[in-house]
RNA sequence: GGGGAUGUAGCUCAGUUGGGAGAGCGAUACGUUCGCAACGUAUAGGUCAGGGGUUCAAGUCCCCUCAUCUCCA
């Protein structure tokens, strides 16, 4: 203490620091809110103002003490397909802990961008409703691997803390795990800390990377951020420290890796100890920059002062400031996965940051911007942040775009389930109802992607109720529909247990086995050539024979269970019970179509390698399917192919045959894998040991599939199809081999045979066509003039009208008309003020007899229907007629040879109506 | 992969138990008035996404295809 004075300070908490206080150089404002605030200081002349000087003090700490200074991986895994976005600093460090791959360093230092989002302990819809859930943040970390242990991370830890960044220790508390008593001992011994403050705990304070793998107790660092500290609360289990209080927060969390956690549950030592730490970096700004959120901490003040300038709507620290708080946080974390290759989509990771791009859009729209606007906060984050993550500004424009797009289609969205809801709003109050029904939430929901509380909070507005707990039943039944479909009639769990089957189809397609197990429906085998349905590619079909001759089974498809290959299909000969397990048998697999299989699939990769040289390596694999007869290759993209880009990816490919090049193979460590930049597909699990498939050193992806052994084997490659089968979503289907030349060559055909029968080359047939359709659309409308031209006046044919007691009927055939012209005719009765009857009949080509029967005023008045009439004058001729209104109806009759006896009918009924 | 919705004039859309394809905006022409421009009248513009079916009659009902949107896996 240097005689300093402690300056009294806003909110809940007082915090100073014992060691040392300088004020804040003129200028430089930590708090936005309140009366001018006093921060904690730090030791000598460090000054820990800035989020950035705060990492650099970190990373130059450590660095100091023999680390390697590492870069963030990015925020998306390449090549861990079992994480959505890295959500740990220890990420990027997996393969040095599970013992398969190395570094030239021992000692890392980093500081990791991390989304965690949508899993089950980060519920998107708790960010912004306090200051410190995020979606996006930092993770501080320092790594030992297999050097250091224990005793240098708690000394180093406590160091930096208390003697960089100037954190009073009486205010800290460590956490070990209860059977740590190594650790238990280094904190007091080490740093001074007295024993009574350090707390045992169970799990929280042990770490385990997976069901099996590395694991070890971890120690932590927690501060009490009340005003006064206050060690009886702190240990109190239920309101201090990892109580969830928010007066006690964990600052740092120190992993000690000493076992592996083997498949029967044991423990065992590891033979090389590591350590792995993480420390918040948003939470260590709150605590230096002594602010009470994260959000005021100077790595969002400037988003939210964009927010609040873009909307004039000033920021509340309290609940009211929800909007502003998610909306920067949801800005940051779209910005960083744009930037390192995920665009929102529609399906995995790129769903989940639709799910919060839409968020951020509907805060803003909350707060009264009606337009695109997201993208706008892109540069005040650069301005934080771009200097420290190049890649942000970097990619900038691309980031904006995203946004702008995704934004756009959004709000569209949201319109068109505006509306909807008014439309059932005015369908709710003329039924007097008070409840929006779940259909409707629901319907909103799934069809027009219409946020469900977005309902919840207009029936609200409305005055109305909606029936949240309907719509979440709803919404369970049809998950519970989806996940019943497309289940095998064979239920292939029961073989989880048998032996893992060894394929040889990679050397063969025939080779010898043993019968393990036999169902009805289907067979497993020791070892066998037939491929499962894997990574796309189909499942094998063919035949297994007993050597014996005892039984024969008929492979119509194969599945995998884990590594257990099942074959379904149908028992030619013999029957699951007879058949004897361990039978010798011999697998044939259909070579054809495997080879058929086996071209599709390596252009497959071709067909992704060409999509990358023509688009970009952001068009990623969604999905493929490959059978014998097709490929077919999904990926992420915003737009459709233009003609020119789809026929450069073919020729691409095509070149790519003729090169010929070599498909190699080969088995590695997942990390080599990588290291060599191989693909690997999301979703897919991959074991330590990958398939490379290599094609000329251009196409190196991670495949368990089924090759050709030179490119030129695929033979020819076309593409037949191009589609959009989801938003951002683009399908490819093409041919390989003769089914390609085969299509070619029809497709060539029919152009020709078009132009010969057009009589025009093939470059002018559209031309050609749109000139007939041109001509045609003409020759209709000269067609119908000459026809009126032809038709008799309404003058002459009135003439023709007979009297019948006082009403004049005129029942005529008029050759040529069409129905449109009958009922000109029909519109002319209805004039008439005299009681007038029309019946019109115009036998052309054709069976089909047009008929119009029209009333004037004064006959509809008297009750008549023209309705009758037609329906007496049609019928006559075998058809029949209607219409709603009295005075014109129209119909047709099916025979023209019937015409007088029509015209006779028409009198008969109106003389009929006359004398009833 | 499965479910749902939508597709009507250049644009935004309406179209009732199946019974004459409409409105607004825009376009063109003419007129009136005129401070930016407005108003009036008239006209053109449609393979009702495409194909098949039911029916005397289909934008409307059924089936298939395509496109766009959307939810789930």
């Amino acid at each position: 203490m240097r005689g300093t004075p402690r300056a009294p300070l806003p909110g809940t908490g007082r915090l100073a620091t014992p060691q040392g206080f300088t004020p804040p150089p003129a200028g430089f404002s930590v708090a936005r809110h309140g009366p001018p605030r006093v921060r904690v200081g730090a030791l000598g002349e460090h000054l820990m103002k800035t989020s950035s000087e705060i990492r650099q003090s970190f990373i130059d700490f450590f660095v100091e003490r023999g680390h390697t200074a590492v870069e963030s991986a990015p925020v998306v895994p390449h090549g861990d397909p079992t994480l959505l976005f890295t959500n740990a600093g220890m990420n990027q460090f997996k393969d040095v802990f599970l013992g398969t791959g190395t570094r030239p360093y021992t000692r890392a230092v980093d500081t990791q961008k991390c989304i965690r989002a949508g899993g089950k302990h980060n519920d998107l819809d708790d960010v912004g409703k306090d200051g410190y859930h995020q979606t996006f943040f930092e993770m501080l970390g320092n790594w030992s691997f297999g050097d250091y242990f224990k005793e240098d991370a708690i000394k180093w830890a406590w160091e930096l803390m208390t003697e960089v960044w100037g954190i009073d220790p009486v205010r800290l508390y460590a956490t070990v795990h209860h059977t740590d008593d190594e650790a238990a001992e280094l904190w007091p011994q080490l740093t001074g800390i007295p024993p009574e403050r350090v707390l045992r705990f169970g799990k929280d304070n042990f770490w385990e990377m997976g069901a099996t793998g590395p694991c070890g107790p971890c120690s932590e660092i927690h501060i009490d951020r009340g005003e006064t500290p206050d060690h009886a609360l702190a240990i109190d289990p239920k309101r201090g420290v990892n109580s969830g209080s928010e007066r006690f927060i964990e600052l740092w969390n120190l992993v000690f890796m000493q076992s592996e956690r083997l498949a029967d549950g044991s423990l065992k030592p590891l033979p090389a100890k590591h350590v792995d730490t993480g420390a918040g970096l948003e939470r260590v700004c709150q605590v230096l920059q002594n602010v009470h959120s994260n959000y005021d901490t100077d790595l969002f003040r400037g988003l939210i002062e964009a927010i609040e300038a873009r909307t004039k709507v000033k920021y509340d620290p309290g609940p009211k400031g929800l909007p502003h708080r998610a909306i920067a946080d949801h800005v940051r974390c779209l910005s960083f996965a744009i930037a390192d290759g995920a665009d929102p989509g529609n399906t995995g990771r790129n769903y989940v940051l639709r799910r919060i791009l839409r968020r951020a859009s509907r805060f803003l729209h909350g707060l009264g911007v009606n337009e695109p606007a997201l993208a706008e906060f892109v540069p005040p984050l650069i301005a934080i942040m771009g200097e420290t993550f190049g890649e942000l500004a970097g990619r900038r424009e691309h980031i904006e775009r995203i946004l702008s797009k995704e934004e756009e289609q959004f709000l569209k969205t949201l319109d068109r389930g505006v509306k909807h809801f008014a439309e059932e709003r005015e369908r709710l109050e003329q039924s007097g109802k008070q409840t929006v029904p779940a259909e409707t939430v629901f319907f909103l929901y799934d069809t027009h992607g219409f946020p469900p509380d977005l309902t919840e909070q207009m029936a609200e507005e409305a005055g109305l109720k909606a029936d949240m707990a309907g719509f979440a039943r709803l919404e369970e039944e049809t998950k519970e529909k989806n996940r019943q479909r497309g289940k095998f009639q064979v239920d292939l769990s029961t073989y989880a247990g048998v032996e893992p089957t060894v394929f040889r189809g990679y050397e063969t397609t025939t080779a010898e086995g043993k019968l393990l197990r036999a169902g009805p429906q289907e067979l497993v085998l020791d070892r066998t050539p037939f491929y499962a349905e894997s990574g796309g590619q189909v499942g094998d079909t063919g035949t297994i024979a007993a050597q014996d001759g005892s039984f024969e089974f008929e492979v119509l498809d194969t599945q995998k269970q884990g590594q257990v290959f099942v074959h379904l299909g149908h028992w030619v000969k013999g029957d699951p019970e007879a058949a004897q397990v361990g039978t010798p048998v011999l697998a044939l697999v259909d070579a054809a179509r495997r080879d058929a299989i086996r071209r599709n699939h390596t252009a497959t990769h071709l067909l992704h390698w060409a999509l990358h040289e023509v688009l970009s390596d952001k068009a990623t694999q969604a999905g493929s399917e490959v059978s014998p007869t097709r490929l077919r290759f999904d990926f992420n993209w915003a737009k459709r192919l233009a003609p020119e880009e789809l026929a450069e990816v073919e020729r691409l490919v095509n070149a790519k045959i003729c090169e010929n090049d070599p498909v190699i193979t080969e088995e590695l460590p997942i990390a080599e894998a990588r290291e060599r930049g191989a693909i690997a597909m999301f979703g897919e699990k991959y074991g330590e040991r990958v398939r490379v498939l290599d094609v000329g050193g251009y196409s190196v992806e991670l495949c368990g599939g089924t090759h050709v052994n030179r490119a030129g084997d695929i033979g020819a490659f076309k593409i037949v199809q191009e589609a959009n089968v989801g938003e951002g979503l683009i399908r490819v289907a093409a041919l390989t081999g003769a089914h390609a030349a085969a299509r070619s060559y029809a497709d060539s055909r029919l152009v020709s045979q078009l132009g010969h029968e057009l009589k025009v080359p093939a470059e002018q047939l559209l031309e050609r066509l749109h000139a007939m359709q041109d001509e045609i659309k003409e020759l209709k409308r000269k067609a119908k003039e000459a026809l009126a031209l032809s038709l008799p006046s309404w003058d002459e044919l009135k003439g023709r009208a007979q009297q019948v007691d006082g009403v004049s009927l005129l029942a005529v055939e008029v050759p040529g008309a069409d129905a449109n012209a009958l009922r000109q005719f029909g519109d002319n009765v209805q004039k008439q003020s005299a009681p007038f009857v029309g019946v019109f009949v115009a036998a052309g080509e054709g069976d089909k007899v047009p008929v119009v029967a029209a009333l004037s005023q004064a006959l509809v008045d008297r009750g008549w229907h023209s309705r009758d009439l037609v329906q007496a004058v049609a019928g006559a001729m075998g058809g029949g007629g209607g219409g709603k209104k009295p005075g014109l109806c129209s119909g047709s009759g099916k025979d023209p040879s019937k015409v007088p006896a029509a015209l006779a009918a028409a009198e008969a009924a109106v003389r009929a109506k006359l004398s009833s």
